[in-house]
DNA sequence: GACAAAAAACCGACTGGGTGGTATCATTAC
DNA sequence: GTAATGATACCACCCAGTCGGTTTTTTGTC
């Protein structure tokens, strides 16, 4: 560990440069204005080392998509354990983890793009579809009822709507409606 | 009607089919699989026939968004004036009219593909944003409870987990959570 | 109704830029 | 030395949009 005295090379640090890019362009552009020649130029990096980091544009997809989908199980798994009201508990946490600013700004919009590309490519989903009924066995209620469910489908509506900017919510009443979708949690 | 008897050309016709080759191509394989050539060869029409029709491939997406977008307008339209109960009646109508199956099969898909390209596409963004306003000005209450926003929320929630796929809900459990929604809106 | 002119509808080969991926060579770490 | 790391050049392919042309339909005029 203490050999990177001096050490010219980081590939770590390198790695984690692609990762950083990958996510800014998606941001800006969208999954379909991702090229590794951009992703290479704007981490500083040429594109025969993004290659070497990542052997195709699908795995540097994929790569950042695990990275992400860690952090939010992260700031779930934080939530939870700084909650002392287990009722409710998780939906707290997962509606707090997906208002929270992470690692990438607007990630929002990268988690996003994700969500589109699921569809059409089977990896993907199914990185997904396990990170979510990961969280869930871990946390969540074996029989959510109804207004559990209504809760989570809230915090997700609320959440493409920050992506999308669809309604144009100003933000304290942005705030108000976390609130409320807190409170309605301490009485399931 | 036999007035078509002789017209060999019918540009409407024509037309029509551009959009439901273009809606097709983007249920199977998104927007980044969608191509002028693929949309013009699952028409039966040349390129230059579509060119014609649509200016450019940006032209055929808004002008696709903008029939989908008309017809659910119409639907809430219509489930707003079939109900006789005031309260909620908007809401209500959303609900439904995203559960209703549309002209264009699997019309959820193409909705989301659209809702993440309004994020780098100005012209799409206010196309909806305009759509939104409208509806909610004309069936809509000004200033919306909390609950009539969580439940807007949740609906949009539910769409996306249908688009997705992430949950994987049995249709039975999803037909209920569409009825408590319902059954919510009658308590504003 | 006839008929020419204009307009609309449609065709398909071509272009030019962009992009993912490869092959090869150079440098650094240990 | 050699394995990991990274740079550079390059290629094959895809795809949006162009362009000159043909065919059909509409319009204007007598």
């Amino acid at each position: 560990m203490n050999k990177n005295y001096q050490k010219k090379k980081q590939p770590e640090a390198v790695r984690a440069g692609l990762m950083d890019a990958t996510a800014e362009i998606i941001i800006e552009k969208g999954l379909s204005g991702l090229t590794l020649d951009a992703v290479a130029q704007r981490a500083g990096v040429s594109k025969g080392g993004l290659i070497h980091h990542f052997a195709s544009k699908h795995a540097l997809i994929l790569g950042l998509n695990r990275e992400i989908l860690a952090e939010y199980a992260r700031f779930i798994d934080e939530y939870v354990a700084a909650d002392p009201q287990p009722r409710g508990r998780f939906i707290r946490a997962y509606i707090r983890s997906f208002h929270t600013p992470l690692k990438y700004r607007e990630a929002a919009k990268l988690f996003k793009a994700f969500a589109l590309e699921m569809s059409y490519d089977e990896e993907l989903h199914k990185i997904c579809c396990d990170w979510y009924q990961d969280i869930v066995e871990k946390h969540g209620e074996a029989h959510p009822s109804l207004k559990s469910q209504m809760l989570l489908f809230a915090a997700d509506g609320l959440w493409m709507e920050e992506c999308t900017g669809l309604v144009s919510i100003p933000s304290a009443q942005h705030e108000a409606i976390i609130d409320y979708l807190i409170q309605q949690t301490y009485d399931l």
